[in-house]
RNA sequence: GGCCCGAUGGCGGAGUGGUUACGUAGAGGACUGCAAAUCCUCGCACGCCGGUUCGAUUCCGGCUCGGGCCUCCA
């Protein structure tokens, strides 16, 4: 299928150039997406999801666009060291033995809640390939490299990183080898040289490990993504995501190997992105510091998992977000606000047939738009269009859904806000506001109960008894519960 | 020590060489028995000092403060 719009240009930032470039695809009509995923030897927290809205956001604008997506987010289920790049624990190995079970179960378990949370964020269902099903690949790899850019340790077989052209150019590190904190591995030739295979200590069995022409062991963290990009994508592919700390490593290390196996200086995607982090007032969101925080913790205290989404969409995916129980309170009122408005869309006899007509052929229904429905769609698509300018995006979403008015205006803001939440994933058409009443963990009433509470207030109110009924009132609100006369919710948990 | 970012209203966060989005909070109004929810209306900010300019929050330089990376990290 050719992109639908060619009028407005993609533009996206490559962090190769530092510039915004005007995305061309690889393969004519096709975008083809790498992301790097989590390993999994523990929960994610909500910065790291931050991440994969952002590559959805950008798998999303692609298929918005026309593009034929193939978006890919690996497993890391082996070879992540806990410290220094070149020995140490492994990731996996450690958290099995902490937790009694194998470094199999662990990954699968960590995998399994990933997942979940990807679900609960709306994010798109891309490809989850396993480290662990691509070993043998990587050994060939490491075979294809090994005598013109690698050399053998003790402890394991190192890439050096001299033997590739302009290595480090995306960090825009310096090619000196500067100050370093760590204690250098004994025999490395350069401080930047980093593991394709790591051996097993001698005398020690660890739960995975491979055969290889270096010895039993497994391979480096950087090689996973190399080889899997290369085998799901082809090099070169389009786009590769990832979080602004593997520009400075990972991703260098990624290209240097791209360049060594394809035998070429091109650093093996066309487009390099990565997204900012998520900052809290204490710091770098931290998996090491004990408590950190996931979704699930977010769920717990009655937010729902897409006021977080619509956190990360307010700001730009390049900008740190900061992170505050208030923004992210700000972030599910807003939301709330907007399912409001999208549900007297779903409540209008127009509904049914208007999502048809759409789903039935997209393009004229678009095409039958009013003049501000055409303008909000094509100021949208800019937006979007400007390196993801999701805030701005967003704002062109809420104007749309302005106040409700004739049954032409509904029928337009039906189809322009599906258009939008295509790109967005909010759900704003499949979300009702019951969705968005999380009951918080610490809620000490039921349902149940809380119903039957407003069943006596309302027969109170009836009666004219309005200090009876305010009594209960008070009551419910004493249990974090508010009343709302006039909402056909009737109540909420109160946030906060 | 080296490299690199950022500084916008109470909070969050866009953007721009000349009228400073937006959200949330706050104020006023409508509605309500009173509230809440909802709707309408309205305040409130561009770190400091220079420079360029008719004009700078926006460009340049310096300063201060904050942050990141150089070690695994989204």
């Amino acid at each position: 299928m050719p992109p639908m719009t060619d009028a407005v240009p993609l533009k996206l930032f490559n962090s190769l150039t530092r510039q915004l470039e005007t995305f061309q695809p690889v393969h004519p009509g096709e975008a083809r997406v790498y992301t790097c995923g989590p390993t999994v030897y523990n929960y994610q927290h909500i910065g790291n999801m931050r991440a994969y809205v952002f590559a959805d956001v950008l798998g999303r604008t692609l298929s918005f666009k026309g593009y034929d997506l193939t978006h890919v987010i690996n497993i890391t289920d082996v070879g992540h060291l806990t410290s220094d790049a070149d020995a140490g624990d492994d990731k996996m190995e450690k958290a099995a033995l902490a937790a009694g079970k194998s470094a199999w179960d662990i990954a699968r378990f960590y995998q399994e809640d990933f997942e979940t949370d990807l679900a609960r964020l709306n994010i798109r269902k891309p490809q989850h390939p396993r480290a662990t099903d691509y070993v043998e690949a990587m050994i060939e790899w490491g075979k294809a490299i090994a005598a013109q850019h690698c050399y053998e340790l003790d402890s394991g077989l190192y890439f050096d990183t001299s033997t590739v052209a302009n290595y480090g150019r995306l960090a825009r590190a310096n090619t000196d080898d500067g100050e370093s904190r760590i204690d250098p591995v004994d025999g490395k030739r350069h401080t930047a040289d980093f593991a394709i295979w790591r051996k097993t200590p001698a005398g020690e069995t660890r739960q995975m490990e491979w055969d290889s022409p270096w010895g039993r062991g497994a391979p480096g963290w950087h090689l996973e993504c190399s080889v899997m990009s290369g085998q799901l994508l082809g090099f070169p592919f389009d786009i590769h995501t990832g979080g602004i700390d593997h520009r400075e490593i990972h991703h260098p290390n990624e290209i240097a190997q791209n360049q060594a196996f394809c035998q070429s200086d091109a650093s093996g995607a066309n487009i390099w992105m990565h997204n900012n982090f998520l900052v809290e007032r204490s710091g770098k969101m931290s998996k090491s510091s004990g408590e950190f925080l996931r979704l699930q913790l977010l769920i717990d205290k009655g937010y729902h998992p897409l006021a977080y989404r619509l956190m990360c969409l307010q700001a730009h995916y390049r900008s740190e977000l900061e992170f505050s129980w208030e923004g992210l309170q700000a972030a599910q009122i807003r939301l709330k606000r907007m399912v409001n408005a999208c549900m007297m869309l779903r409540r209008s006899d127009v509904y049914h047939e208007t999502v048809l007509s759409y789903q039935t052929d997209q393009k004229s229904a678009i095409s039958r738009l009013g003049p501000d429905r055409r303008s909000h769609l094509f100021t949208f698509e800019h937006a979007i269009s400007d390196d993801l300018s999701t805030p701005t995006a967003l704002v062109v979403l809420e104007a749309t859904l302005g106040t409700f008015g004739s049954a032409a205006w509904v029928r337009d803001a039906i189809i322009t806000v599906m258009e939008m939440d295509r790109v967005m994933g909010l759900g704003l058409l499949n979300t009702s506001r019951t969705d968005l009443r999380i009951r918080p963990k610490s809620a000490t009433i039921t349902e149940a109960e809380i119903e039957s509470i407003l069943a006596q207030r309302k027969e109170a109110r009836a009666a004219k008894d309005f200090a009876t009924s305010d009594k209960l009132r008070d009551e419910l609100a004493a249990n974090g519960v508010e009343v709302m006369d006039g909402d056909p919710l009737g109540w909420d948990w109160k946030l906060g």
